[in-house]
Formats: structure tokens, sequence, C-alpha cells
DNA sequence: AAACCTTACGAAAACGGTTTCGTGTTCATA
DNA sequence: TATGAACACGAAACCGTTTTCGTAAGGTTT
């Protein structure tokens, strides 16, 4: 890389000191007019920039906001980076993203490397892995060091900071209401495991809606889906039930529900209706396309990058923790017939 | 955010001299074993953390890549992105990732931003809107600075320095030969406009398998989508021309196909095969599912990636551009009969 | 006892910029 | 003519760390 054109390089040239040299840059009044025309006309010329390094240690501030996630590869999360990227934007920041790859190791790994000083900010959601270990200890340092931090949508209680999450029981409840007004009663639940807290939350949701209409919780209904084995079998099994609806938590679980019942002979939305999560581009494209919850990503970014500036930009603000809830709605497709 | 510890207070506090704490924590010699034991305990119990901006100023590099990307919400491009932070990781550095949102304007900007010394070298793909203007104006300051940089994917010839490409050239070929295998004859061509390279080189395989076979070209059978318009009434277009094989640049393309294909009441692929581009999940979940040429975008990065790498820590390294092309693979799946 | 070498530490410069506080001119005012 | 602004600029400190060089005290060699 060649050699910078710094401050001190155009006052030795222009036999000013380097105060001079930056007053006039800035068009400061106490610099006179010939001077100023001298150093910006040279300062173009050479087409001078102003080392960001140097302005970040003297203000303290890098104007960098530091992001986390488990994954990239996947609709939801790269929306939410978009949102976060948008919001950011609009202030001034830039973003620096880093993956857990839903690893605990390196989710502590990349914590602790943006926590040195490289970003005035981190917006995260948490690895599977660390849901799972329930060991939350990484974090003690970044709340306790009070760097601004917010979570979003995967989140846990156990942690004190600001928080941006869907409405993950109000998001169960409407998708199993939208099946059960479609005339449904036999409907499938094709969640996670349970320490992943979104897929928990989402199960209450259904059991509401169910319980509101009398029906029983039926255990053989609901498949924690082991994402280290193949997941296609783990749903044909509940396929076994003669089920009438699906209600899958995400939109590969929902795909794999829809494949298995065309293979059985059975018509979407005809003779079972089937609803998934996360508005991506499989609902949108499959055939046919797929009634899903849209999470708002993209809002869900910009909520939390609001958030997350105000605590960076804002030392008097309110200490205690704030949670934004975003409501979902659900997307109309063709896998359940519209009532 | 809590004022952090530093070395001076540490020397102030200890009363010693911020060189011998500086020399202190990385376990000098120069340091008597006492000392050390009494600095490196007090750095200890006060969480001490060396400020990174201070060390990226003293050391004129920030061990930060920047990544422009044209979106994010697409399959392809968050591979890529996977796959550069994946090798950037391994190497010790972290990545910092923005975006043009294909707008020339914003891609300017961008680039100003990252150029200024915040990051070590910079990674990118061209946005939509330059490749069409053809204004590569804003790249002439990366490449006289020497500022390591790489393109990938949209890539010009204008522009010297290192690039990564998938043989687009070849991958239109072995795609259109695969139809012509099938015993398709009158192929479609969904594609971009011209000016976005990859499109006219991905037509160039498909006109060579075609011209091979003796077919002649005819234009009715190519779309050049414009998206600023409705997608599905311009495919739809060339489906009046009784066409018995598509070959899309991309998947959105293919699954409008599809649908269309179906709407006509075709079978895919009994009486029409369908090839797509970029493995993404729509392809995998549609169904039928869709045969695809797969771009390997996470190989891409990391060479990218490495690539870059090279360029920042080997000054003495050979100037002349590289350019790394990588082949990509046919992905039979269902839209396709396999013969 | 003179000359030299270790040991253990500190002073200062450097990275590139900003900002506060002088200070020497010049010019207007009392 | 003395006083005081106003103007135009420079010196120096500062952000946090590293590193080179210097040096005092003590020990070792001739």
């Amino acid at each position: 890389m060649k050699q910078k054109i710094t401050i001190k390089t155009i006052a030795k040239e222009l036999g000013v000191s380097s105060s001079t040299v930056s007053k006039a840059l800035k068009d400061s009044h106490e610099i006179s007019k010939e001077t100023k025309k001298r150093i910006q006309a040279y300062a173009d010329h050479y087409n001078y920039k102003p080392n960001h390094l140097a302005l970040q240690l003297r203000n303290q501030k890098t104007k960098v906001i530091g992001v986390i996630l488990p994954k990239i590869v996947h609709h939801f999360f790269s929306t939410v980076i978009s949102g976060i990227e948008d919001g950011a934007n609009k202030k001034g920041y830039n973003i620096m993203v880093c993956f857990s790859n839903e690893s605990y190791k390196k989710e502590v790994e990349t914590l602790k490397v943006l926590s040195n000083g490289s970003v005035d900010g981190i917006i995260m959601s948490i690895a599977r892995e660390t849901l799972q270990n329930k060991d939350y200890d990484h974090f003690k340092g970044i709340v306790s060091e009070e760097i601004p931090f917010v979570l979003f949508d995967r989140v846990v209680d156990e942690i004190l900071c600001d928080k941006v999450v869907v409405d993950d029981v109000g998001a169960g409840y409407k998708a199993t209401k939208h099946l059960l007004e479609n005339g449904r009663k036999k409907i499938a639940l094709i969640t996670t495991p349970n320490h992943v807290n979104v897929g928990a939350l989402r199960r209450q949701g259904y059991e509401k809606a169910l319980i509101e209409q009398y029906i029983n919780i039926n255990t053989e209904l609901i498949v924690e889906i082991d994402e280290t084995k193949s997941i296609k079998p783990q749903i044909e099994k509940v396929f076994e039930n003669d089920i009438d609806g699906v209600f899958a938590v995400n939109e590969i679980y929902a795909a794999n529900a829809m494949r298995i019942a065309k293979e059985l002979g059975k018509s979407v939305p005809n003779d079972i209706s089937i609803i998934g999560f996360t508005d991506g581009l499989i609902s949108e494209y499959s055939s046919p396309s797929i009634t899903t919850i849209a999470q708002h990503g993209f809002t869900m970014g910009q909520q939390a990058v609001d958030l997350l500036i105000q605590r960076i930009e804002n030392d008097a603000i309110d200490f205690r923790p704030k949670k934004i809830v975003i409501s979902s709605d659900l997307k109309l497709r063709e896998s359940t017939k519209s009532m």
C-alpha cells in the first residue's frame, strides 16, 4: 500500500504548523483566507484523507457497531443484518459482522474480540449451543463493563440488557388459530427442541390456541426436530397420525412437511393446511406457496440498532434494560384456505 | 460505558513508568520477576485489555477486511460472506460488511468510507447500477493508492485488480448442453440485460452449446429481464414460443418459469426441462426441485479473502493482477431428466 | 582499582489528528 | 499615545501503546 499523505507532511511542505493545517481543512475562522486556500488546494491535489484510526483514538469512539449472528446463510438473519446496516448507516455508523456458527466456543471468542474496543456497541443473537448449555458467563463482562449491548430474537432473561424480540407466543397463537378457523382439528407442531427458547414460546402460543377451543394437547402431534439428524424422517413420523394441519416454526420444516404431504397423495390446502414461520423465498416460491408468519426481520434490525445507538450516544439514558416486542403478521398464501 | 483501565493508570497506581508496564505485560526479560508479578496481578485483577485503537494506530494495520456487496438478502451473496468470514478468521482478521444496495451512489460513498484507513483491504462485487453506467472512476483512487483490493463475481476488465469469478461461459455451456442431451430443441434463455456481465458470459456459453449442435440462435427465445418491472409477464411471453427447455441465470427466474409451465399445464420435467443458476434454497425445496449450476459461493469467498490477505501481508508480491476462475458444477435434480 | 558488563528501569519519540492556550502583529478606539 | 481588540498562527498536550535508547546501581573481570 502506498504511503498516505498526512497533515504533518502537508504542514512540512507548506511551511506551516500542523495545527494550522488541521484548522484550515476544517475551514476555521482562525486561519486567513489565503492560507486556507493554499492548504486546501494542496490537500485536494494530493487527495488527503484524514486517518480514521487517529480520529477514533482521539475521540474514543469507532462509529462501528459489532454484530454477532449464529449464521448468515439464512433468510431471517440476513434480513436482520440488512435492517441493522440500514439503521446504522443513517446515523453514520458502519457494521462489523461476525458469526458464531451456532458454536458456544466461537461465540465466546468473538465476543471477546469485539469487546476490546474495536466497536462502540454490540448487537447479537445467541448461538444454539449456548442456549443448550445455558452458559451465559461470557456476557458478564459485557454487562459489567457497561458496553452498549442489544440482544435480538434469541434472547434470555438471565442477561440484563436491551432486547428486541418478536411476539413469538402471539405468532404461534395466530398461526394455530388460523388453522383452526380453516376447520382443522389435528394440527401438528413441528418445532425445535425446547432449549431454543423461541421454539418454546411459539409452542405456548400453539397450545393456548388449542386450549381456547377445548382441544387437548396431543404430544404425539408435536415433533421437536433434532438438527443433528436428517430432518425429513422425523417429520414423516408425525404424518402417521392422520393430521390435517401443520404449524412449522421455520420455512425449512414447512417445506419438508409440504413435500411429505404431496408424497402421501394429500392435497395442500384441500386435505391439509400448512403454515410456516419466517417469510423467506422458499415460502414465496414453492408451489403451492406457503402461508407464513412474517417476522419483520428488517424492522427488527432497525429497532435493535436504534436502541443500541441511543445507549451509545446517550450516557444519561435510563439504565434499566428495555425490551421491544415486534408483532408478527400472518401472510396468507396458497397452503391454507383463507376463510 | 465504563472508563477502561489503561497502561497509564496501572503505571501511576504502581509507581512505575508506562514502558515498564508495557514490557511487564509482555513478559519482557528486561523487567525483574517481582515487578512483573506485581504488574500482571494488578492488570489481571482490574481486567486490563489493551486498547485496540491505539494498537491499530501504532501498527498501521487494523486486521479488518472491508466487504462491499450489492445486497445481502440473497443466497449467493450470503454464502460468499460466509466463506470470506471463515477465511478471514483463520488468519486473524475480522470483516466489516457494507452494502451498495445495487446503487452507484451508495457504492461510491461506501468505498470512500472504507478506504480512509479503517480496513486493511477490500473485497467487493459491483453494483448493478454501476455496471449499467459503466462508470468506474471511483475505483481509480483505490487502485492508485494501491489498497489491497479483490473483486469477485461481478467484475470488469477496466479495473486493474485481483479477481475471483466463476466460469460463467463454461457454466452456461454445461447447462445448455445438459438440456440438449435431454433431447430439448427449443431452449429459452432467461437472463439479465447484457450490461450485467455475468449474464452476458452465461449467454455466450448458451450460444456456444447451441452452435455446436448446429442449432440457430433464435433471439425470440432469449429474454432479458428488466428488474424494474414485474418479472412474471416477461417470462410468460417466451412461453408463447412452445419451448421445451429453459435455462435461467438465477433461481428466481427459474422458479417463475416453473410456475408458469405448471399454469400452462406442462409437466416438468416431462414436457419441459428447467435449469437454474445459484444453488439456493428455492431450487432445493421447490417441487419438483430444480437442477442448477452450483456457484460454490463459499469457496469463492475463501479464495477471495486468501488472495486479499496475500496482498496485504506480502508487499513484495508480484504486482500483476491475478484472476482466479472457479469452475461450477451441474447439480442434477428433478426439473430435468437425467440421461 | 580501573574497566567493563548486567540488570532493571525510565524518558522520549512515534502513530495522525484535534484543541486549548498562548503570542506577536496590526488596527481601531479613548 | 496608550489601551485593547481582532487577527493569524504556532506550541504543546492528549488519546494508548510500543520501542529504542539512555543510565544508574551493582557485580564481575583483569
